[in-house]
Order: C-alpha cells, then structure tokens, then sequence
DNA sequence: ACATCGGGTTCGATCATTGAACCTGTCGTC
DNA sequence: GACGACAGGTTCAATGATCGAACCCGATGT
C-alpha cells in the first residue's frame, strides 16, 4: 500500500498506517463493519472513484484485513468481509470516532452493548458490564434529530438498528 | 487538510480523517506524544520533506491540535505543542500501535503507568489500577532486544525512558 | 565581519487521485 | 437464444499532492 515509504521508522505505528493509512481505507473498513460487503454498495455509500475503490479492495485482501470470495446467490459477483486481524481494528475505528464526536461533529450513530443494551462510553466499554463488546456483540443506531442524511439505498439501509458485521441487506 | 473530500459522509470518524488522516500527520502527532517540540527534531526523526513538514504543522496549528509559540530560549525559533484536543489523540495513537504490534511488528518501545510501573495493556489500562492513565501518567521505555535503530539524535535522545509530553532535551 | 544553524519557502520532476469512458460476464425477459 | 440491464471491474488523460534539492533569512557564535 503506502510501500516502504515510512521504512526506517521502526515502529509499531509506522507499520499500521502503511496498511490502513491511506486515503479511503479506514472508511472502507468502517463500511466493512457496518455490513457492507459488495463492490457496488461501497461505492454508493462513499462517493468513492471506482479504481480507487477497487486498487484498495485489493489491497485490504493482500494485507488479510479483508477476505474476498464468491457471492454464493450470485454468480461472478464476489464478497468482502473482514478477517479476525481486520476485526481487529475496531477499537482504531472507535477511537477516531470518539475523537471525532468529541471535536468535530457530533456522532451520527450510536454504540449498544447487544446483550444488555447499555450505551457504550468512549472507548467502548459498557459500564454496565464492564466489559469491552467485541464488534459483534454491538448494536449500531443512527441517532434521533439529524437531517435526513443521503438517499442512497446503502445509506437507508444502514439507518435500521443492526449489529456489527452484520450483513446488509438490499 | 483534506478539505471538503469527506464532506458528504455525515460521520465523525470521516470528520477525523480530515484532519489526521493525511500522510504523515499521526506521525507528526506521535512523536509530539514522546516530546518533540522544534521542526527540525521532527525533520531528523522522520525523514520528511520540509515543505511537507511545515504544511502538515500548519495545518494541525489550524486545527487546534498543536500550538506553535515562540521558543524563550531561543529568539525567532519555535515550539510546537500538543493542545488539549491533541492530547486527547493518544487512544487512537494507542490503538493503532496495539494493532500494529499484534499483527505487523513487534512494538519497540512499552508504556507503563508512571504512579505504580506497571505495563498497560493493549486498551492502555493499567492492570493493577483499574485506570485508563492520561498520557503525563504514562513513562514510556524501549523495549530490549532490538537493533540499535536509527542514529540521529532525536532517536538517541527518545531511547531514553520518559513521561509522555515531556520535552525532548537535544 | 563572517560563517553557521534553525526554520523555513520555492521549484521542477514524479507519483497518486479523479471522473468519465469502456469492457466483460450473468441474469431476466421476451 | 437475442437483448438489454446490471455488477464489477480496467483504462485513460487531467489534475493535484509529494518529493528532494536548492535557496533564503534572521539570530547567534567567534
């Protein structure tokens, strides 16, 4: 992805942002969790040009963040999914989304804890259980009071309360 | 920064990205965490191009993630300084190096809580506290049994254990 | 008075990103 | 079984970002 281009840092952070750094990646993988799976429903939901959209699915497949194999309903159609390493970032995802309510813009979702349906706080813990959910053991809402956001089909679909990695259905 | 790219993703985590997510920039916020301060400690330790260098400080003085002031020690020099919004990056800069040392290499340096030594775990808690340390409690160490790494004196000077935010003495 | 150092800016060459156009393989329909 | 529509790409020229080298300027040091 970014190549060896941060290669003499010899860092932990340095190696992360060569695989997840780049323009675009994050919001695929936050798509990735949300249960976005096809081609084409990336693209409609991130406005994204489609050869960057697919030089980036290819590299989240060589970097095993994502995994891409056959649409079994359909034929030639393919579909991509995080890998446990990818499932892993989360708590990158949730970190720059707290920051980001807390700075910029408050956030447009919500996070619950799907066994008991507590809030989660910040870094994602449920200070009911005091547990930390793993992203499939959280449900995901849109927040009341916000305009009506985009229209297109990915977007509404998302709007329904579902749980992480859940796959989106249109 | 990335300006209005993101713009129609009603989302914080895009709203973040616009603002960290350029090349280099978490870099730049990283090593301000470990207590670089002067542009051209950043310069030795990252191997950036300068006119890159002083756009992304720009920037991130535009955003209110450093403060520039002038240096009272050296007339004409400069300090860049992590504000408060700055200072709450370091769960993301922590997340993405625990992700990066699980999956890609090894993390060279560990954090410790400052009050009691004991190591912090991949969320950045301390084990024996129950506490999430703010970054001025977390001392940071490199780890043994590595190369020697890079030469320059920023490097020398960083292998040397500290607190967080405490200023680098070149 | 002169050279040096920190902290930049400017510049041409290179590399990445963009949006539009084009291509290919399946599917549903007539 | 011909036809069009659609998913899932690739190719291309234009634009924008990044690179490294060179230059600039003000403050010290000698």
């Amino acid at each position: 992805m970014l190549g060896k281009d941060y290669e003499n840092q010899d860092c932990a952070l340095a190696r992360a942002l060569e695989v997840v750094g780049e323009r675009w990646t994050l919001l695929i993988v936050r798509d990735a969790f949300y249960g976005v799976r096809r081609f084409n429903d990336f693209q409609a939901h991130l406005d994204i040009p489609k050869a960057v959209l697919s030089d980036r699915l290819a590299g989240l497949v060589d970097e095993d963040i994502l995994e891409r194999r056959p649409d079994p309903q359909h034929a030639g159609r393919h579909l991509y999914e995080l890998t446990p390493v990818g499932r892993d970032l989360w708590p990158v995802i949730n970190a720059l989304l707290a920051w980001g309510g807390r700075h910029r813009h408050t956030n447009s979702r919500l996070f619950r804890h799907a066994t008991c349906g507590t809030r989660l706080d910040d870094a994602g813990r449920c200070p009911q259980c005091g547990v930390t959910p793993a992203p499939g053991d959280i449900v995901t809402e849109r927040r009341r009071g916000r305009g009506r956001g985009r229209r297109d089909p990915v977007s509404v679909a998302l709007r329904e309360p579902h749980r992480l990695l859940e796959p989106l259905e249109t």
